[in-house]
DNA sequence: GCACAAACTTAGAGTCTCTCTAAGTTTAGA
DNA sequence: TCTAAACTTAGAGAGACTCTAAGTTTGTGC
């Protein structure tokens, strides 16, 4: 019965979590100081940096998750699907699963989303684990796919498909379900953006259908 | 004239920047205090935030540099260049322009890249320093391109474009020129990647239209 | 030259993040 | 129950950064 400890363990590291993104959501990220967040959650100071390592690091408590969500995609993967096809699809598989152990209508979720996208430490602390998870993607991309990928190609393809997504997000406005806008901004990646006059707005849709993904193969 | 106290200040903060990176290089970045960047530069502690917000923003000094340049290269388009051209002429603007006061061949520049590419602190500066630039691009893009870009489409374009940069410049190892390479990188994300087998790296050049596969593949 | 105002520099006190050490407390397993 | 490991904690301290008040230098009008 090695369990009694363990859940001790993630249970305090909820509660730094859940006493953080609170006092973040109301006081403000700088002006919420580590000794207030241990004491909301009834440890001492340096109890909270026993669970993480820096104040930044409690906000990203759950990046590990989408490391293993990129393992299980390639670890399904074969190298004979089309990495114009693969890229994309492994954006949705991102996008699709709750890599985050609050629930998505949880208010601490919004409160996380808006601390990353507002305040310029977190921004930062959100691109530097991107560049960090796109490395490991593009070394992944190498290894499923020898001979086709140069080290560098795969470097330059999943360091644009990461900025893609940065770039699509922080102009994203609701509407259209985010998954589908992340997909489509790799499938623009891979296969390229509709920049042509004649390919205007209005009709990427149909630019969209002949790209990628499932089909619709009428060239 | 105020040429004396301009002059002055100009030396004590180049001062500020070469004692620093100096230090930086000897020692480097953690281990380096502002107290010993300011006795070596001649000031006190307090001078150095005088010049400088944070510790960090000394090996950012001429950022502002780039911004110029982009704005010199969108004050001299008038929206008729095929978007797919200019991007990448603009990548090369940015990657051929000296943007950066000291001289390529100085020492201190390499201690500089150096320093972003291996703290962890300066390369998630760098890269927020990054994506503030590719928010400004992106709505220069739009002006200049007006009803043919959206705002999401130009922002996902330029946080691209900015990513398959970084990519692509972690990984250079030499040998083609950095210009080159960065250039490249651009027109692959505006015009897509050569991604099939049939269209290998080394002819990248011949590759024409941009349709998501090509690909004669056998699936 | 001279006095005044603005710009610049500085010391000093203080806050907060983060590190390190040594001591206390709790749990797992024999 | 006893022991060893894991966990928590207080306390001391370094260093980045802020703020204020005081000193110094420079440019301007006389």
């Amino acid at each position: 019965m090695a369990g009694l400890r363990e859940a001790k363990k993630a249970q305090t590291r909820r509660a730094l979590v859940g006493a953080a993104l609170e006092l973040f959501g109301e006081h403000g990220y700088e002006r919420t100081t580590v000794a207030e967040i241990a004491e909301q959650a009834g440890v001492s100071p340096a109890t909270f940096f026993n669970y993480f390592a820096t104040k930044e690091d409690v906000v990203f408590a759950d990046q590990h998750l989408y490391d293993e969500i990129l393992r299980e995609v390639f670890a399904a993967a074969d190298g004979t699907e089309p990495i114009a096809e693969f890229v994309p699809r492994t954006v949705r598989a991102l996008a699709t699963a709750p890599a985050w152990s609050f629930p998505l209508d949880d208010p601490l979720t919004a409160v996380r989303a808006r601390l990353i996208a507002s305040v310029p430490a977190l921004r930062a602390g959100f691109l530097l684990r991107n560049a960090v998870f796109a490395d490991s993607w593009a070394r992944a991309l190498c290894e499923t796919y020898p001979g086709v990928l140069t080290e560098a190609t795969a470097a330059t393809l999943t360091g644009a498909v990461m900025g893609a997504l940065q770039g699509g997000f922080g102009a994203y406005s609701g509407g259209e379900p985010l998954a589908d806008v992340v997909t489509r901004a790799a499938e623009y990646v891979v296969a390229g953006f509709p920049l042509s006059s004649s390919d205007s707005p209005s009709r990427r849709s149909s630019r969209r259908n002949r790209s990628a993904g499932n089909r619709p193969r009428n060239s």
